[in-house]
DNA sequence: CGGCAGATTGACACTAATCAACATGGGTGG
DNA sequence: CCACCCATGTTGATTAGTGTCAATCTGCCG
């Protein structure tokens, strides 16, 4: 790991719109609201007023230490809910990486239908669950995972949910499109834009994947990807070459 | 990043003693057991057929990939419960670091009693909730933190929780008992052992802490510790020095 | 067409991993 | 009771893998 000066942080990322567009459509509770991609739509630490649900679009999840470096925790899209934990405060910050629909509640209507509907609590919980199993899954790829494993997995995560939205079997998707930058994709998998960038290029020089735009990815070897995925150490023979073996 | 071949992954980690002892002692649907330490209690993908709550002693929860290398992804000690998330399999594995007590309940009996007792979903989800916030703390320390700050959070994360148990105040601990080897934090910490070994003889040197013996830590000046955790990147002037500030 | 943000590539620096030797210390058997 | 042994921890030398800094390329929008 380098010196963690923040110098590859953008502007955008210090400097983000606080604005929040005030919503119009009122079902059961929620108000629809349209934000831009860049907005805030809560920030680490602030009382937590309200709970979001994803209609469309894409959200980034953050904590950030002191001098800007930036942990993304997660991306938020199509029907995930935002802040449903019962704290008291928000434990990231979510901003806008598209432009996006959501739905927001009042945290106290909410509480109040999880007290009232017996099963409500329930499905919050298998939610939240949810997100530790994904948390502790990111905790083994940031703690253990080289650059190519990293990206491998995170390529293959992406083409997972794809499938899950646009098919019905649990195959992956062979073509991924790519709603963050760079950026968010080092910030996510703990490296930097360089080495993500790197990455996908020797991915794509050797055959594993085609990079038709910078923001779309076909995914032409997934057997191999997953191998990769899963830290089977193959490290295409190098080590079996430089021993002859 | 090294190579990632598991070559300090020690016998114990390998060959685990899987035999869990039968307990005795049952009050309303729990069974007390005792465990040595080295059992695994429960694995990765395991069906998750019982929720344990720790009486004493420390446990590693951790994922592991093909070749070895594993990520702890918390300890669980005093009071904490284990296998609270609804799935159907657990989602890491559970090794006892020290001798233990535990509490066993039966899933089926749980699931029972979040249906009909009204505040009862709503408690495991605070619980659950709160794993998830340490675990996106740990994301921040994994994926951005230097191996100063990550054994200095570590230090006074541990501190505060043997705060908690023992005053009543938030201070933290002088003085704090490391149950788990450098081995074990340095698969929390996603480091080496002789990383974290040499990280602790650093903080030493700097009079930041003590080290009576290696399972044993005094905190010497814990406002400089706080400020390696949080980040600020103070390297301790070697970058001025260098450069001839 | 020009400008600019994002992405890529290259050269180099540096952190932490690897490999290896040595220290410590708690337990066991003679 | 002491010597040995093995697990654990520490320290040293070297290197691999990423980070950093810098230049260049690409594509989009005014």
């Amino acid at each position: 790991m380098g010196t963690h000066f923040a110098s590859h942080a953008t502007a955008s990322h210090r400097f983000p719109k606080f604005v929040v567009s005030q919503g119009a459509a009122n079902v059961e509770g929620a108000v629809v609201q349209r934000v831009d991609s860049g907005t805030i739509l809560f920030a680490e630490g602030d009382d937590a007023e309200c709970v979001f649900e994803v209609v469309s679009g894409t959200m980034r999840l953050y904590k950030a230490l002191a001098d800007g470096r930036r942990q993304i925790t997660g991306f938020a899209s199509g029907g995930q809910m935002l802040g449903l934990a019962p704290e008291r405060h928000y434990v990231c910050t979510a901003e806008a990486v598209t432009p996006m629909v959501l739905r927001r509640y009042q945290r106290r209507a909410f509480d109040r239908r999880i007290d009232s509907e017996p099963g409500m609590a329930r499905r919050i919980l298998q939610a939240v669950s949810n997100e530790l199993r994904m948390a502790q899954d990111q905790m083994l790829l940031l703690g253990r995972k080289s650059a190519v494993e990293k990206v491998a997995s995170f390529l293959l995560r992406l083409a997972e949910t794809e499938a899950d939205t646009e098919t019905v079997d649990g195959d992956v998707a062979d073509r991924i499109d790519l709603p963050m930058g760079r950026g968010d994709v080092a910030d996510y998998l703990g490296l930097t834009v360089e080495t993500v960038s790197r990455t996908f290029t020797k991915l794509r020089n050797d055959g594993l994947i085609a990079l038709p735009t910078p923001s779309s990815v076909e995914i032409l070897d997934s057997g191999q990807l997953r191998e990769l995925a899963a830290g089977v150490a193959d490290d295409g023979g190098m080590l079996r070459r430089a021993a002859g073996w």
